[in-house]
DNA sequence: GTGATTCTGTGACATTGATCACAGCTGGTT
DNA sequence: AACCAGCTGTGATCAATGTCACAGAATCAC
């Protein structure tokens, strides 16, 4: 598949031309990235612009004392090193590759230079960090008022949404994560995590074999945790 | 001060000359709330961008049992109501005015209008909506690893950056908001609220009286809670 | 000023879930 | 096949903090 053909999943480039694309393809450098190394770390400084052609990577805050927090973990046509280059503070969160990953970069400059040649891009941007937004306020509720069960619950969704694959009501996540970083979404234990998947089995809500999760009935299954 | 005055103070407006100024400030109407009264409601269709010209607003979510989370404290010079504008979803938080309160507003037309014609409205909105992620996660992260007492520090450092008038080193934030809104705004109850408040003012780092806080030492406080 | 309402302080108690400790699996490597 | 590293399951313990209950302060309405 092409550079071309890659940006034009990507939401933010949906709404331009091909020749436009093409342009815009012309100056993204491709890399690649082995699984855990480090893409982007927290304190350095915001200059480059990526976009994710293959894998997916983990976005992640550290503590002082090392404990982490994951704030996401983004997959094909998913973007992300928009935030620095924005308000120009430096990084925030740190980027590692959560398996083999390709990616596509944009300079801070050629950036900038689309956001103001393509008002489209700006717009279609706006709508994703509002989408992010939501996300985050949602997970600020969650954190704030839910039992362990219920945020392992809404993790469960989360990765639903973002690595699973819907088949008649039920939703099959492939190569789950690890339960120390379901811990880190949920903001609980791993200890935890694990009876609570234990818990849901025994509920009937969910299935597990090798890596793989099910979610019964995908409706059902938000309906009681959101 | 006229509504032109008002834009000026704006951030996402700053870029713009006063003609424009003007021009977007002649589509402006002018509301006013009570104290307590609903400015939005969760679910409902957003239609309108709003500006503080004077006041505070309250963003909060509710859970289904009726707890709430606040998600921010807005004042003068902020805005609120472009998340539905920008991505099309519902309304994702209630906002209720938390003293009487002074706005300008927008209609979905002609803000989007206004985001199409001048680029730099909305690449200055683009580094407003990163600002807001980046709190969002730094809360996400505090919400997931600090104790209560931190979580409570934090959030006063949140307050004494959005109410609060520094003066040689020490912040005073008057008018400090309820324990019940400040343990809502930091994932906690009430009563750890006034336990923790007593405790920090036992350590000497902060002083109460009337309803007004100070912080001693403003930036050996953030030092010590982030 | 008086009463009513709302906010705050504080003890007692119950509970969640973190932590520790360790055994059992699993999957990759030689 | 045997080994090792890293992941997972599970019991025991315990601290943090939510919840309840109520008294005392502050504020508001008249």
């Amino acid at each position: 598949m092409s550079k071309t053909d890659h940006l034009r999943n990507v939401p933010i480039f949906t709404d331009l031309t091909d020749s436009d694309l093409t342009k815009i393809a012309s100056k993204m450098v491709p890399r690649v990235y082995e699984k855990g190394q480090m893409i982007l770390l927290e304190e350095s400084m915001g200059e480059t612009f990526f976009i994710i052609t293959q894998g997916a990577v983990k976005v992640t805050r550290l503590s002082a004392d090392g404990r982490e927090v994951i704030l996401a973990i983004l997959g094909e046509s998913d973007f992300f090193g928009e935030m620095s280059l924005l308000d120009g503070e430096g990084r925030s969160a740190n980027i590692v590759a959560n398996e083999y990953a390709k990616v596509l970069t944009l300079s801070r400059s050629d950036f900038l230079d689309c956001l103001e040649s393509y008002p489209k891009i700006a717009i279609a941007l706006l709508e994703e960090l509002a989408i992010r937004l939501r996300k985050s306020d949602q997970q600020i509720e969650s954190l704030s008022l839910s039992d362990s069960e219920h945020r392992i619950g809404i993790t469960l969704i989360r990765l639903a949404g973002e690595l699973g694959t819907i088949k008649q009501g039920h939703v099959t996540v492939k190569n789950l994560p690890y339960q120390q970083d379901i811990a880190n979404m949920a903001g609980t234990s791993r200890e935890t995590v694990s009876r609570t998947l234990k818990l849901l089995e025994d509920k009937k809500l969910v299935r597990r074999e090798n890596r793989n999760l099910t979610i019964y009935n995908y409706d059902a299954f938000r309906q009681a945790f959101s």
